[in-house]
DNA sequence: CATGTTATTTATCGAACGATAATTAAATAG
DNA sequence: CTATTTAATTATCGTTCGATAAATAACATG
């Protein structure tokens, strides 16, 4: 009976097809009046709605509840996903893979601006990306479920995200891009990257109030990177130079 | 019906006072056999257990289950707890206000060790302490939850530990440790704070093959951030003293 | 108009949930 | 031993859940 009511967002709940504007009514139970959609706008519709509300409450978010908004009965949603763990899906994809922007890997590796401008330039452009309710939340909620959503983005996010950067970083210090980065230097910038992360996460379901803003703990925090991560490298390079 | 042994017998401690009764009767409906436990081991165990199972798969996890791996009954929970929201109440307190350890800030002002030696005995022993599946499963429920246990808790992190190590490390610099930290060079700690953490959400709700050991990983990153926040927090000091 | 298709609703099932009341039996005191 | 206390059980209530079958109505087509 808890329900502590974690992230409220809108609740716009409207009666698409309820709707009965005469209130004289009082005799008969109201004429159901429905409407009739096509296909895919329901589905575009169902799969919006979905990631609204498993966003503030989780996937354990009621099929009625969801119908409730939509302004639709509950069966009718198994018209259009065979079941719940199918809208599910659809939802993982609508967030995680089609909001991926190819862009990002192409910034990173463009050598004609110089690292820092490159790597706070993605992480500002990321950061508004996910840096949502429903991106953070859902992909948590989605951590915990234990789906394997979260090993396959976070492997996409080493190989098109980390590794680029590393490669990018380790030839600005003018340490040879050649190698394929080591797993220790990929650890290295998943720190950054985790330090970002977990900004969004305390903003967003700690709802912590955030006195310095998204840009300039962007601008510190790769600063501060940069500037320290030199040293770290050249050993690194060194010592596996020596090993093999 | 439900024949099939309504008590799932030993999951692990069945401490029972009494070894009762003649173990040979074993072809009528089978006795009840109940223990009977003192109320503070039978407290601390539902606790423990419900760690246990919060952990697996989250606060909506049933009470017949968690009653079943007691090996009681599902109402006995109700005579310890009144309802299950207290039952989760007492598992915040066990895990992260019980668990909290002070030689934390000790260690962390502890003038006499190098800053660096400090900030990585703090964080491999403050990993070694949160990084379970019970301490930051729970943590990410609690906050996808609403709860305030996180606005809590992070509210301590930033008192006891970052601030003291902002401090700190300021000094180690040589721009006086006077002035109290600004929320920008606090939120400089977040990041590497967020970044360490983050390391184990990869591990262990993510379940990522991590192949870079905990010490390694923290060493690297206390090294980088260490070697490149110098200029970062003169320059917020030198920024601030103007304007002030 | 009549007819067919199908989007949408009504009605309902079975299981699982949190919680309560009444009952039973283990420990304890006199 | 008997009487008392209370830990633990059995039985059950009301609600909510995901899902299915059957009935109904909106739209397209002729």
């Amino acid at each position: 009976m808890n329900n502590a009511a974690p992230y409220k967002g809108n609740t716009t709940t409207q009666m698409a097809g309820r709707s009965s504007t005469s209130l004289a009514a009082a005799e008969k139970p109201a004429p159901p009046r429905r409407t009739r959609n096509k296909p895919e706008e329901r589905h575009r519709e169902f799969v919006r709605k979905a990631i609204e509300l498993f966003a503030e409450v989780g996937f354990e978010a009621g099929t009625r509840e969801l119908a409730q908004r939509l302004g639709v009965t509950q069966p009718l949603l198994y018209r259009y996903f065979p079941s719940k763990d199918d809208l599910i899906a659809a939802v993982y994809q609508e967030i995680y893979v089609n909001r991926w922007k190819k862009e990002w890997r192409e910034g990173l590796v463009d050598e004609s601006r110089p690292i820092r401008e490159r790597i706070i330039a993605f992480y500002e452009d990321y950061a508004s990306t996910i840096f949502t309710p429903e991106w953070i939340r859902i992909y948590l909620f989605a951590g915990l479920r234990g789906v394997d959503i979260n090993r396959r983005y976070a492997a996409t996010v080493e190989s098109e995200i980390l590794r680029p950067i590393t490669l990018a970083t380790r030839a600005s210090f003018g340490l040879g891009g050649e190698d394929p980065p080591t797993p220790e230097e990929v650890e290295l910038f998943w720190t950054l990257q985790g330090g970002i992360f977990y900004y969004g996460v305390r903003e967003i379901v700690y709802r912590f109030p955030m006195p310095v803003d998204r840009p300039t703990m962007i601008g510190n925090a790769v600063d501060t990177f940069l500037a320290g991560v030199g040293p770290v490298l050249k050993r690194l390079a060194e010592r596996d130079g020596e090993a093999v």
